[in-house]
DNA sequence: CGATAATATGACGAAGCGTCAAAAAATGTC
DNA sequence: GACATTTTTTGACGCTTCGTCATATTATCG
């Protein structure tokens, strides 16, 4: 089902006062779900709750959103294009190939660790009922998005590929990798946030781990240069400082407050 | 919340009539809401409609379940029975190490591409909004089936440690690479069943994906015999018809039915 | 067989979603 | 500026589902 005002917003350009207006609103209905997510966790998001927030009738919050989970859906964007400006700056970090793609890794690594909700959230959309009730242009916005960031980190392996760091026989496999590291961090990312307790379960922090992981991954395919002959304690101390000083003075914040 | 009736199923033994009519009836609760998931989804999954299914009333459901992913949650632990009884058998498989290894993963790939909606249900529970809802002692024992089947792949890390196939400086990370493969598996399991396009994306098909990314993961970690001293596709090939006839032979009729 | 304990039942209250007729505001017309 | 028309907002309402609990039914035991 799309949504009235949604419509409105994306109309062709020039953009009116109306618009300007009904977007400033989105934006404040979005801000106000985040902070309630936040605050209070999932279980206590309601349209109800979101409308009193915004002082808006929640007829009006469904003229913005088809339904709740349409909303989640949009937080996701947000988050997802966050992260695509992370990427693209990984991207073109002054660094080997094998850095650059590192980079990226740490990015998501970080975003998420500075904005768990937004773990949440990702893992909530991808249920299969939940998708069920999103709207069918809502999905494929996020599913453009998701193909734009997947992009980035293809193109660094591909530049890997031309230069030599990576063996010219990767090519037609070179989605794999990306499709291996995504697992493998939304996979660590979901484990991680899900209060499982995986030191309980005999593991390290799981940021290491996913680190450590990822190196191995990446020697397995011959991304040189190779893990044994780098220090990669040191190479992610740089990257973190040098591309992501926000999230982890986000992080830090955190880490005070409890 | 603890339930009335599983105090009495789970009560010293020896067993009586009623707590044989007591387990047998949560099975049959049990399958009941299996069967209602593969039919119908986790959206039409009523506590009410499962009642209705198995000719009890609510109430009684509720002496079993103290709600409903407390159920859900049962769902998930008999999988994991099932998934240790694989896991069991592939580690003590006639071959190396790895490919011992090798077979757990495979083990997993096949299972829940057998039974898709255990997927599901594995991805609802690791939600925190959902986790709040199920009783303590269910979850407890959820986490230490998933402690024993952790162990099991574990204990062939060790092996291969102590028979010179991984080099002996992996010991402390041994967990690391358990870890490793099971967010890798994990996150490719819900990317895959989560109705988003990976094709569309431009991803092969999740299961070779998967196949390779393990070969390179573990050449990264040096697992002996390396993946380019193999024939992989035969290896798994080999695997899946000695260990896993079952799976294979079920995924064989659902492609037929659709 | 009657008393007591255990179990099963389904009507009920609460909470949340999404709708839609009516009210209010904005826009257009003279 | 006053009236008509369109657009937007509102919140009461209907519906679904959850989980509870007083009551009814069944089992157990003296």
């Amino acid at each position: 089902m799309e949504c009235p005002v949604s419509k409105l917003i994306k109309a062709i350009a020039p953009v009116s006062r109306k618009q300007r207006e009904l977007a400033q609103r989105e934006e404040l209905i979005l801000d106000s779900a985040q902070n309630i997510l936040h605050e209070q966790g999932y279980s206590y998001l309601t349209m109800d709750r979101v409308a009193e927030a915004v002082e808006y009738s929640k007829g009006t919050i469904y003229n913005h959103f088809s339904s709740k989970e349409d909303m989640v859906c949009s937080l996701c964007c947000r988050s997802i294009n966050n992260l695509i400006n992370m990427f693209t700056r990984a991207a073109e970090y002054k660094g080997t190939s094998r850095e650059r793609f590192s980079a990226i890794g740490i990015g998501y690594s970080l975003y998420h660790q500075a904005h768990p909700m937004t773990a949440q959230n990702v893992q909530i959309i991808k249920i299969n009922a939940v998708r069920e009730k999103i709207s069918d242009a809502k999905l494929a916005e996020m599913e453009s998005l998701e193909q734009r960031i997947i992009e980035i980190a293809l193109d660094v392996v591909k530049e890997a590929i031309s230069c030599g760091d990576l063996p010219k026989e990767t090519s037609p496999i070179a989605n794999g990798i990306v499709f291996g590291v995504w697992s493998m961090y939304f996979g660590a990312l979901i484990l991680e946030h899900s209060d499982i307790p995986l030191q309980d379960l005999g593991f390290s922090p799981t940021v290491q781990l996913l680190w450590l992981n990822t190196q191995k991954f990446l020697d397995g395919y011959n991304w040189l240069p190779l893990s044994s002959d780098t220090d990669n304690e040191a190479m992610f101390n740089k990257i973190s400082s040098d591309l992501y000083a926000n999230e982890i003075e986000i992080i830090n914040k955190r880490k005070k407050q409890s």
